[in-house]
RNA sequence: GCACCGGUGGUCUAGUGGUAGGACCUGAGCCUUCCAAGCUCAUGGCCCGGGUUCAAAUCCCGGCCGGUGCACCA
């Protein structure tokens, strides 16, 4: 079983991901992802993006990192994900300074809305004590905390602006025009690749919790009264379950079952988020998670978002802990009720009914030629009232004067100049506010994930060896070529293949330095799935024209056309071709070498 | 952010108050016709700053980075 610190020395020997400015001390939280693992992680994204996008029939949208401040007045990130910590002097431990107030002062129950200052004379006040050690907080400064990087926009002072803390909230804000791109019909999902940042007060375990991360996220806009998942297509699909009841009793187990059972038994509530725990269970196998140390394990009422209603992670086993990879939240009509509340623009659909609907309705029509001489600037908010009151209370009409209420002051006015009627109208639908469910995905947690899962050790002919038994679909590189010795007749057969095989669109290495053995294990270490190697006997043998290829994790080989070669490589490399080199192995001669694995 | 431990070629490491060795890797050559073989040669290093000292990679202090624990993780 791989170590963290095995991972973490392969990866910075071969390429995959390393601390970031290490010439300049390095900073923590940063990984710049070498040429493997940025190549690793293309094919995570494009893997994620054939199944989540181009397979679910979304679409893809790529917005700004950086957005303005009112952007995360509406999401709560700017009061949510700032904290107010005070550090006790004596034992070194940080305190959420408003959980302290909230906690021991009585009648004060949002603490974060006082302010620093008045957190820390409160604190002083009531001469709190540190939670740990019980030593005084008073006089300790109080220090907010916010999880998010700020900026400035502009020059000057600018105006603030802050790095997406997730790539969600540039959907959500750009919803309005992406509801027109999608010409009103709810369902529709949208989908994003690309940086978060979070400004973690510690990062940790290398690239487990960093500050600049690669999300991938879908939004599936719905209506929750109407809009039911295809659930047909994934209720055979296999799960592990790791639901509440099962995580608070003594001994909790996992719950091996299906999709459609699952819901059937209610384990998993929506059945919006039971699809996509579905449609992820299938990711995941596809690109090579090892399935027997994964699971989906739902959210703690305590852990949950306030906006969530049910919410699942998508969890792997890493170095003996289990690391969150995927979050599915249902977040009811949150995100985009917020932004509709905070922008001026509509954050509905316009819902048809079956049948349009005739209602009667009391209007008002307020004679504003009257209003505006007797009451002058306060005229149009009268009419305002009067046209709210004509909806909540028709009667009052029904006096001689009707009166209302504007910034404290009461008016009265003659009912007739308000017009008022009770008028027969056709309605043909009404406006909803889609509800979202959100597939969230890491992509550096997954990329790791992959490495850890993949790591192995076994020997070959009695040499101890080191491969990556990643998925061919998601491996860095496709293909090796080899001559299986300088010589210019497999030279010259060698690149002919290596120019074909890359004008192809694979991904191929080349190289003829040194022995054949440190070739083939070269490449097994970065995970290389096939390695095609030219010899004599395939120029001038029996089956001539033929070169060998070489799986990766069995280091059996077969002797294949060069004719052939570019087909099958591409098959066996694509993941909706079923192609597998056991199929090789019944199409084609295989070659005796005398090398196994064990 | 606090505490403990650590930081020596690309990687893993030995080591001492007098500026450093090994292994692997990498490159060149020889040899080699299928799994890290051998031989020759070569490249490459003491995290940063300050202090003590004739002299610091080594001792001390601070910083940065990493690991672990605590806290945090909307």
């Amino acid at each position: 079983m791989a170590k963290q610190a095995d991972i973490m020395e392969l990866s910075k020997r071969r390429g995959f991901f390393f601390g970031s400015n290490e010439v300049y001390g390095g900073v923590a939280g940063f990984y710049t992802f070498g040429p493997q693992g940025a190549a690793l992680k293309r094919n995570v994204e494009s893997a994620w993006r054939d199944q989540f996008t181009v397979r679910l029939g979304n679409d893809e949208i790529e917005a700004p990192t950086i957005m303005p401040e009112a952007v995360f007045e509406a999401s709560g990130h700017l009061e949510g994900f700032d904290d107010m910590l005070v550090e006790c002097a004596e034992c070194g431990q940080s305190h959420r300074a408003d959980h302290l107030i909230e906690d021991n002062v009585a009648g004060i129950e949002d603490a974060e809305a006082l302010g620093l200052e008045a957190v820390g004379e409160l604190i002083a006040e009531h001469e709190l004590e540190c939670p740990a050690c019980s030593a005084s907080l008073a006089g300790e400064p109080v220090e907010d905390f916010n999880l998010m990087f700020e900026t400035s926009i502009g020059p000057g002072t600018g105006q603030p602006g802050y790095m997406r803390p997730e790539t969600a909230q540039g959907i959500f804000v750009e919803f309005p025009r992406l509801r027109e791109y999608a010409r009103g019909q709810l369902p529709f999902g949208v989908t994003q690749i690309g940086p978060a940042y979070r400004n973690e007060i510690s990062p940790r375990r290398g690239i487990i919790r960093v500050r600049e991360f690669t999300q991938a996220e879908l939004e599936q806009f719905i209506d929750p009264e109407e809009d039911e998942p295809p659930l047909a297509t994934v209720e055979d699909v296999s799960v592990t379950l790791y639901p509440v009841p099962e995580q608070e009793s003594e001994n909790g187990e996992y719950i091996e079952t299906t999709i459609g059972a699952a819901v059937e038994a209610g384990t998993i509530a929506s059945p919006w988020v039971a699809y996509f725990l579905g449609i992820a269970q299938e990711w995941y196998e596809r690109v090579g998670v090892d399935m027997d140390r994964f699971r989906f394990r739902q959210h703690l009422p305590g852990e949950r978002a306030h906006y969530a209603s049910d919410c699942w992670d998508a969890e792997a086993e890493i170095s003996g802990n289990w690391i969150e990879i995927a979050g599915f939240a249902y977040r009811g009509d949150y995100d985009l009720s917020k932004h509709g509340k905070y922008s001026d623009e509509r954050f509905t659909v316009f819902k048809r009914y079956d049948e349009p609907q005739t209602v009667e309705k009391a209007v008002v029509d307020p004679d504003m030629s009257a209003l505006g001489p007797k009451f002058g600037g306060a005229a149009a908010q009268i009419a305002d009232e009067l046209t709210a009151l004509a909806e909540r209370d028709p009667s009052a009409f029904d006096a001689e004067t009707v009166s209302v209420e504007v910034d404290g002051e009461r008016y009265t006015v003659e009912s007739d100049i308000a017009n008022f009627s009770v008028e027969e109208q056709t309605e043909s639908g009404e406006h909803i506010t889609p509800h979202v469910v959100e597939p969230s995905f890491g992509v550096g947690r997954t990329v790791y994930t992959l490495l850890e899962h993949a790591y192995s050790e076994d020997e070959v002919d009695g040499e101890e060896r080191t491969y990556l038994s990643l998925a061919p679909e998601v491996a860095p590189t496709d293909v090796a070529v080899f001559p299986l010795v300088k010589e210019d007749s497999l030279l010259g057969l060698s690149s002919d293949i290596l120019r074909e095989l890359r004008s192809s669109g694979l991904s191929v290495t080349y190289d003829e330095s040194g022995s054949i053995g440190r070739r083939y294990r070269r490449q097994d270490e970065i995970g290389t799935a096939f390695c095609v190697t030219v010899d004599r006997d395939g120029i001038e043998g029996d089956e001539p024209n033929t070169v060998t290829v070489r799986e990766r994790d069995t280091a059996a080989q077969v002797r294949v056309p060069a004719s052939e070669l570019n087909t099958e490589l591409s098959a066996l490399l694509r993941s909706e071709d079923s192609r597998s080199f056991d199929d090789l192995i019944e199409a084609y001669t295989v070659v005796e070498t005398g090398v196994s694995t064990e």
